[in-house]
DNA sequence: TGTACATCAGTGAACGCGCGTTCACTGATGTAC
DNA sequence: TGTACATCAGTGAACGCGCGTTCACTGATGTAC
């Protein structure tokens, strides 16, 4: 099976996408390499042409998250005003939708308590991802009124607020307190931006 | 060996208090029933004479987990005025000390992410601890100024922001970038409270 | 244009290991006589 | 008081299983002639 040079690139690519979805859905430890390689349609074997690891691969797949939930980010934050946007986003992030699926959701919900575990690889992409999460946020916040007096500072708390919201949402055991748990911070996430 | 009635009662007492650690440390998926077992200075056989499975001892674990949190909340709280109390709390929870000991901290920080993929079980206990943290703490803000107009849903807001934030700053990879994820908190959630 | 060959992405069997769980057994001690 | 016995918390070997990783091999296809 001689390919082109593109293809195997593609492989790589698609085992990325699909480890990514379910990492997020069953965690880093919950999930096999043999699993992983099926789900991209291929066996256990030729893992290893692709990583170095499985702690590569979930390194690799935590910058493919960030990537996907920063394009989102950036493309929520666009539409309407500057205020229109800001709202829609925190209305999508601690909405029902997202709290259901975290296999195309947010990281920072869905895998910071495994990360904190982690050595150094996932780590630095875990911290990557969110340092450039804070930046973006940063950057818009500068945009609407009342402009922050410390817009970085802001933007990492508000992110704290709302990666900490969903992951209470999710770990409840019943809808009632999860809901509860959501619309306090989307109340209060937008108060704190003058969205009230 | 036959011991007296609490014999049976203390060892239980014993895995629990040594497995909360552990568990915290190093995540439910990443120790198994014998290293939990030689911990407490039995070997793995004696397990399921004082648990049905892992995941029961996990779930109770959760609930050990909460019971000592909660008892460190009412009594930080309660040092110095309301005010004070609060104050002292918000500083202990997103402090250095705490970042970096998961293993005797909160365990909304360090198991929110393992608890949203768990059955009831789990699920049950970290919901019920996590009511009781909302309680108490909406309860705390009711003796502050400017009293809140709806303490219920500010308990919830800044209980998910601090857990958040701890969760986020233990899961970046330099220290800079926690500590400044954990100044960012601090800050906010005392401006939010009329501590600043 | 047609053929022989080299490439290498992907296959599948095998490795040692630790997992959660089961179970026949042990033996120190409280209780009955 | 002294002895025989029942109890049962804890032991340790064993179970089937899935884990991450290795490696000799396959075979379709691009390239060289």
């Amino acid at each position: 099976m001689r390919y082109d040079a593109s293809h195997k690139e593609e492989t790589r690519k698609r085992i990325l996408a699909s480890a990514s979805q379910t990492i997020r859905l069953k965690g880093p430890d919950g999930v096999g390499v043999a699993k992983l390689m099926s789900e991209a349609g291929l066996t256990h074997g030729g893992f290893y042409a692709h990583f170095k690891s499985k702690e590569d691969l979930v390194a690799q797949t935590i910058t493919e998250m960030f990537e996907g939930i920063h394009a989102h980010l950036t493309k929520t934050l666009a539409s309407g005003t500057p205020s229109q946007g800001l709202r829609l986003y925190i209305d999508l992030y601690l909405g029902r939708e997202h709290r259901d699926h975290p296999e195309t959701g947010c990281p920072m919900a869905a895998l910071s308590g495994d990360v904190a575990r982690m050595d150094a690889p996932g780590k630095q992409a875990f911290g990557r991802g969110l340092a450039q999460m804070h930046q973006t946020i940063a950057a818009h916040l500068e945009q609407i009124e009342p402009r922050p007096a410390d817009a970085p500072s802001l933007a990492k708390s508000l992110t704290s607020e709302m990666a900490g919201a969903l992951a209470m949402a999710r770990a409840s055991f019943d809808d009632e307190q999860a809901e509860s748990i959501l619309a306090s911070s989307r109340r209060a996430v937008k108060d704190r931006v003058g969205l009230s």
